[in-house]
DNA sequence: TGTACATCAGTGAACGCGCGTTCACTGATGTAC
DNA sequence: TGTACATCAGTGAACGCGCGTTCACTGATGTAC
């Protein structure tokens, strides 16, 4: 079977794509390449066209979904833009769907586990810091981005450990009425 | 070999307290029970005479580190009390050793993962919702109890993944200077 | 234009490994007689 | 007091399973002649 030009690439991304969601909402242990590739409709084997090993899909997986998710934290957000993304990053929506949202609440602590050794994480974490480096939350204290990051992170990740549901949505919107825009509009205009 | 009375529960207690380091510090995934009995100068095979299964060792294991860990937050504490505890929570040898440290962080995130049917889970949920429940930190809040928490809980987490010693400095240290005791002897006394 | 060949994404059986769990067994000790 | 027996914490080989990885193979297609 041959196929066309870019068909290769084609399947590398739905690869990267399918596993950047399984990663994030089973964990990259949790995630198996023969159930993966059958999700595709491919068979395991076939991934080490692809991919030299799993390590190598994680390290492209987790560049690919920490680049799009923090981006939304390189650029100075209004007012209104960012309490439309603290809404979404505290909804219920978020908390019960880790597969679509932040990979910084599952893969964290996944990551945090493996040695420091680990290119992995190192190449996550290098990217977490260079997207935290600039940040401009709070435009008074760059830390304060750091601060409401830890906040959200830490947020999600009690309220997707918690049964009850009611308990887990009073941690976010507990979170939510604490981390507030810096209301710059307040004092006039 | 005919033992002292309480020789199998001191054994029971051990295989606990063992368990209880290394779920957090590998994951419960992570540990698997033939090393956990290898360290304890047992065999794999003897684990059953203590546990059913390695489930129930999980849920006896994170009662106990539950109940340990979450006590703090059970009681009222001064300025001073509370300072100490985040000074500890926020330091350096608890990033580095999170195996005598809080269960949180590592376990919040693992048993996310699972499914919401899962007992472990859900009893070490409850633990924490009624450990939430009376929480105290700020009288004036019941709330922000849960906020400093999931703060403390997203900062370690972070600090942990960050490679760069200095960058997870930087984030213990905005979080620290961001969650502080409410200085009720601010206004006089 | 027609044929032979090279390409290579994908196939599927097989590997060694560590896992949780099972189970027949051991052997030092407390108890019954 | 001395002997036979029951107890039971712990032993260690074995099980089935899913994992990541390897590898000889397939077969539709583009290319060379």
């Amino acid at each position: 079977m041959r196929y066309s030009s870019n068909h290769k690439a084609e399947t590398r991304q739905r690869i990267i794509g399918e596993a950047a969601r399984r990663f994030r909402k089973d964990g990259i242990d949790g995630t198996g390449l023969v159930p993966l590739m059958k999700a595709l409709g491919l068979t395991h084997g076939g991934f080490y066209a692809h991919f030299p090993s799993k390590d190598a899909l994680v390290e492209a997986s987790l560049a690919a979904a920490t680049e799009q998710s923090l981006d939304r934290w390189r650029d100075p957000l209004d007012a209104a833009g960012l309490e439309a993304y603290l809404a979404d990053y505290l909804s219920e929506a978020h908390r019960d769907n880790p597969g679509e949202g932040c990979p910084l609440p599952t893969l964290c602590a996944e990551l945090g586990l493996r040695g420091t050794p680990s290119p992995i994480a190192d190449g996550f974490a290098a990217r977490l810091e260079a997207r935290l480096q600039p940040c401009t939350i709070a435009p008074k204290e760059a830390d304060q981005g750091i601060v409401a990051l830890a906040t959200l992170v830490g947020a999600i990740t009690l309220a997707r450990s918690v049964a009850d549901p009611q308990a887990s949505k009073r941690i976010l919107d507990a979170v939510h009425a604490a981390v507030q825009a810096p209301r710059a509009d307040e004092n006039g205009r």
